[in-house]
DNA sequence: TCGAATAGAACACGATCGTACGCTATTCTT
DNA sequence: AAGAATAGCGTACGATCGTGTTCTATTCGA
């Protein structure tokens, strides 16, 4: 019995993109169906196409839902941290948290997004690509600025440190999906504190 | 003209997976088709599962033949190389090169693969994730043996290095297929170089 | 040389895909 | 209070999927 049409709808919209993103980082972003969605959360296809014009729509809601879910796992809980060193080994901490907490049930929903569709022309490859972008453009400034403040070795450019942090996650993310490690962490966590310091 | 019934079919099996392999480091594995195997290298679809007994059969010889073609790119031409930091450089400049060179069309197809599937259970999940092992146990063997040579510090751990250097050669290869970065494995040797020495 | 074996084509099948259309029930506007 | 707007359901559509069966042409062993 819901009380507005358009609460429901904005509610129905962000259980569809958040439901889909969970199978997603599990199956794939392209493998994920309408129908598979629909009985996921108990309505009909129709219901799931509905707020969304096309299944590209969709899958491009579904990519802005997932960053947000990282951005709000990732970069808020380090977000009130000192600008620098300090909340740069904040961000890798959650980081290495998120991934070992399976926020996606299938591991990390943008590092399987982007090596899925980096052969796949399109808006919805753009967009994962400037995603990733983006979040490399976070670390590197963070990076720059514990640089300046004489807190990290310039023996590396900003640009190296982002990079080299960014392939510890994926192998971070890899250790743990595919080979079920234990500690999938630990070679990362070692790993990124010699790149920190 | 075919010269023998029996030759022909070993043709077969072998064009079929080194076709769906190609098309898989593009596409994903899971995402190839019997149809589009058989279009692309033109013969029937029953000519295309018929070598195999199913699908499942048909990404296993697909993966068989990808982890070969890896094999022959990356470490027959650093084989005959002295075991050791010798040889485990060679490694790495022919991985780096596999990878600016495009040997997939869709860039590595074990990196792809290994995110596609390792959220599905199955005989192929199993398969990469030997797979994976058995290389990454292939670079701490030859660290190891340069470890001991005295050739490569002790600061890491053997399995450590290996795995480091396996994160810079997954973040080259997002690098070139994601990004299309004019230059996509500077980041990654740079950061080799300093793993080696 | 002739029957057995096999590679591959042709076709049919049930299932599932994304999308479109019509309908019902509820809410919002006036 | 009544008409407009909309969320979501049900259904149907053409396309494509993996698989199985049947059949033909070719090559094999004896």
């Amino acid at each position: 019995m819901p009380r507005s049409s358009r609460e429901d709808a904005a509610r129905t919209r962000a259980a569809v993109a958040s439901s889909a993103a969970d199978l997603a980082s599990a199956e794939g972003l392209a493998s994920v169906s309408l129908g598979r969605i629909a009985e996921q959360i108990g309505i009909s296809k129709s219901g799931v196409i509905g707020p969304f014009r096309s299944k590209e729509e969709l899958q491009l809601a579904t990519l802005r839902a997932a960053a947000e879910r990282f951005r709000a796992e990732v970069w808020e809980p380090a977000a009130d941290l000192e600008p620098g060193i300090e909340r740069l080994r904040g961000v890798m901490e959650a980081w290495f948290s998120y991934l070992e907490r399976d926020v996606f049930p299938g591991g990390c929903f943008l590092t399987a997004a982007a090596h899925e569709f980096d052969g796949r022309p399109g808006r919805v490859r753009d967009a994962i690509a400037r995603t990733w972008e983006l979040w490399l453009g976070v670390l590197e400034a963070e990076a720059r600025t514990a640089q300046e403040a004489g807190a990290l070795s310039r023996d590396r450019s900003a640009r190296q440190v982002a990079l080299e942090l960014n392939a510890l996650a994926m192998s971070a993310n890899m250790a743990k999906q595919l080979h079920g490690w234990p500690d999938p962490t630990a070679h990362a966590r070692e790993a990124a504190g010699r790149v920190l310091g």
